[in-house]
DNA sequence: TTGACATGTTATGTTTTTATAACATAATTG
DNA sequence: CAATTATGTTATAAAAACATAACATGTCAA
């Protein structure tokens, strides 16, 4: 499936806070390095391009480039596989109820 | 569900490779922290202890103690919560049938 | 074609993490 | 109870990551 090294740049991605709300940004909709940068005042242009290099080498975002633009999606499956290398197809439903038990009683 | 700092934690912790392979040892059965250490050959007793410490102030191994030994259980629910916070229940399908087009694709 | 805009690259200081060593406690077993 | 086994704590050097600055390129529109 995926690689030792591969699965490392996935998770060290994903261990940036910073890294983790561009991609609650891209969830529903694809947007540009410029929008993203807006979205983050408090932090340095190259500070967020570096971010997105970072998550475009884990394949975490798909990049298409339209002119001087560059959109940034999300790719999903990464985060899918995370979830599948620990939770089998047996567990995902176990965990599922004992999800929705914790919950209802939080 | 989890505060920032929690999931800051969850992601820091499995940034690390050595503490993804502890994560699989876990998967099917809980482990004596001694049996871990023995399957890490290559790594300090005392290295292998702080990455269990880490791994357990993220919620991500649940610890029982029995006499002087200390079994460690993987905890599925925060690896789960990566999965639904990028991946809603309507991506899921898309996601699933993405990822099976591809796997047949290779 | 020139100025403005959007993005990209390289280098660097500061902070975290990783791995280890040295030391310490606590529960079994002979 | 003494020796052994299993685990726990504190401190530290080396490696990596985060944020930034300074500099550079490519695209569009007047």
């Amino acid at each position: 499936m995926s690689s030792d090294v591969e699965n490392d740049r996935i998770f060290k991605a994903l261990a940036a806070s910073t890294r983790r709300s561009i991609l609650d940004l891209l969830k529903d909709d694809p947007q540009t390095t410029g929008e993203l940068c807006t979205r983050f005042p408090a932090l340095d242009r190259c500070t967020v391009m570096q971010h997105l290099k970072v998550l475009e080498e884990a394949d975490l975002i798909i990049v298409r480039r339209e002119g001087r633009e560059r959109w940034n999606h999300l790719n999903p499956l990464p985060i899918k596989h995370i979830h599948d290398r620990w939770i089998g197809p047996y567990a995902a439903y176990a965990t599922e109820v004992l999800d929705r038990l914790k919950t209802d009683l939080e």
